[in-house]
DNA sequence: TTTTGCCATCGTGGATGGACGATAAAGCAC
DNA sequence: GTGCTTTATCGTCCATCCACGATGGCAAAA
């Protein structure tokens, strides 16, 4: 096959990766994960992808560079960031790439400043 | 006088600042100030700093360099981003200084990551 | 196969961050 | 006044961040 994704379902968010995390909120681990996650969101253009992304149901691909002011490399560094802070994931679907949240980064996120 | 803080009250937190904010948690000037609060706490130092106060019912005041593992100069360069970033306080307490938490600027970052 | 379009990565330059030691400023004790 | 203690600030060095244009890789279309 050509490709995995048949084309009404593109834009389509993989599984939500549900589950509960057990991790900790405080201790020197969880100090380094919320300092990390927070230094991935210090930045305005990164706030506003995630607001971009939580505004579509389904999640969007190269719109963003439409959406912002500033040059494709650029954003792509910023997702780079933010994928590897475990805020958003990017599916591969044929020539673009499909980024949306990742629930569970964000839910992690929002428990380990709710624990200050 | 000499002092406007009797003995007993060192270490006390001035008034808890209450009030309902009722600026929005979204927009571009809500994605900034997220970005602002965030930066503020992406290094693990300055986690660890905000849990200490947050540990203490009263505030601390130099005690900080003693259980952190840089230099004074460099506790006091954290502390003044964060106090820039309205996360803390510092009262004048005769040769020492006094630090807390500003409830006001916690919930506020709070608020801000909820409405992520 | 060649072309086209999308995206990641490279390389660069300027700005900022973070660490330190040294120094200055301010208040208290004497 | 002198000295002592505590904290802020200065100056410096190195690392990282952030923006950009240019390049390269890859998948679908022609």
């Amino acid at each position: 096959m050509t490709s995995t994704v048949p084309p009404e379902a593109r834009g389509a968010c993989p599984p939500p990766a549900q589950g509960v995390d057990l991790r900790p909120v405080e201790g020197a681990e969880a100090d380094e994960e919320l300092a990390s996650l927070a230094k991935a969101v210090g930045h305005p253009l990164r706030v506003q992808i995630l607001r971009i992304l939580a505004a579509r149901t389904s999640c969007v691909c190269g719109d963003l560079v439409d959406e912002l002011p500033v040059a494709q490399s650029t954003v792509s560094q910023h997702l780079k960031v933010l994928k590897e802070a475990g805020l958003i994931r990017g599916e591969v679907d044929g020539p673009r790439v499909c980024y949306c949240l990742e629930p569970r980064g964000l839910r992690r996120f929002k428990a380990l400043v709710g624990g200050l």
